[in-house]
DNA sequence: ATAATTGCAAATTTTTTGCAGGTTC
DNA sequence: GAACCTGCAAAAAATTTGCAATTAT
């Protein structure tokens, strides 16, 4: 998987196998947490140390290689930040969260005009039900 | 603070002082996390002990009656629930939070197309450097 | 060779819990 | 009086740290 490795570039970050395949298992699930990242690749990676986790993440979003989503109700999740600029959609029910591009200009427009405050970017989180979860509560 | 008192109406939680007390912080500040609550209460209330705070900001969540805000890069922040719907403003230097009224129409027809997703709500935060900070940053 | 990284165990920090004695409605 | 709360101390969970051995560049 030369792409992750690639994600590593510019950084003074190391290509070790632990980091590859945390990179390797954010990329593939999208969003997850820490603690699934640890349980599933404890599987396949048992010398894997619950400390390695906890410092990667640590270190690649201080590096700005992934970041952390701070959601509401659920454990924070991380992605890759090298991805198009988009927002999250996020399962209230089942806690899945999705990608969403969303057309923005009127926020951005509004805080452009803002007394005083220089906005850098804003984050948008849409809460709702997913069809899954949807389907499932209609059987109830 | 009759104020305060009637914010619990409706559900089953007491008016305790000590409850009282912490919902009239958070009123203060607007937005607060749990230890500043808890240290500057310590102050005028030296009995109040942390696991009441966390006892009530659970409670109190629970019962709709405040929300916590999961903002990137700081502790979770508390604020009254019933308040006119806003968004937040968060400074990336000081941390400080501030409510933000926008237009978020573009964004509810967006989601309105969203195939088998029902979104209930979209929260928005703006992430950037407020003026106290933009001054301090001049000076160095 | 150098600087970074890992895994482990210990240390910290954060959050939750059980319960006896009080309080609110 | 019934249900709910508080404070305390203990327990549990989450996160960080130090360090010796190993690994990536």
């Amino acid at each position: 998987m030369e792409k992750i490795k690639k994600l590593l570039e510019g950084t003074p970050l190391k290509a070790t196998p632990q980091r590859l395949a945390i990179l390797k298992e954010i990329a593939k699930f999208g969003h997850i947490d820490l603690d699934s990242i640890y349980k599933n690749l404890s599987r396949t990676f048992p010398s894997m140390s619950l400390a390695t986790v906890y410092k990667n993440l640590h270190t690649l979003k201080e590096h700005g290689v992934i970041k952390e989503l701070n959601i509401n109700e659920i454990k924070n999740k991380y992605e890759i930040a090298a991805q198009k600029k988009h927002h999250h959609l996020v399962c209230k029910v089942c806690g899945e969260v999705t990608d969403i591009f969303l057309d923005t200009t009127q926020i951005t427009e509004q805080t452009k005009s803002l007394e005083g405050f220089d906005v850098d970017y804003c984050e948008v989180f849409c809460y709702g039900v997913c069809s899954k979860c949807k389907e499932k509560e209609k059987g109830n």
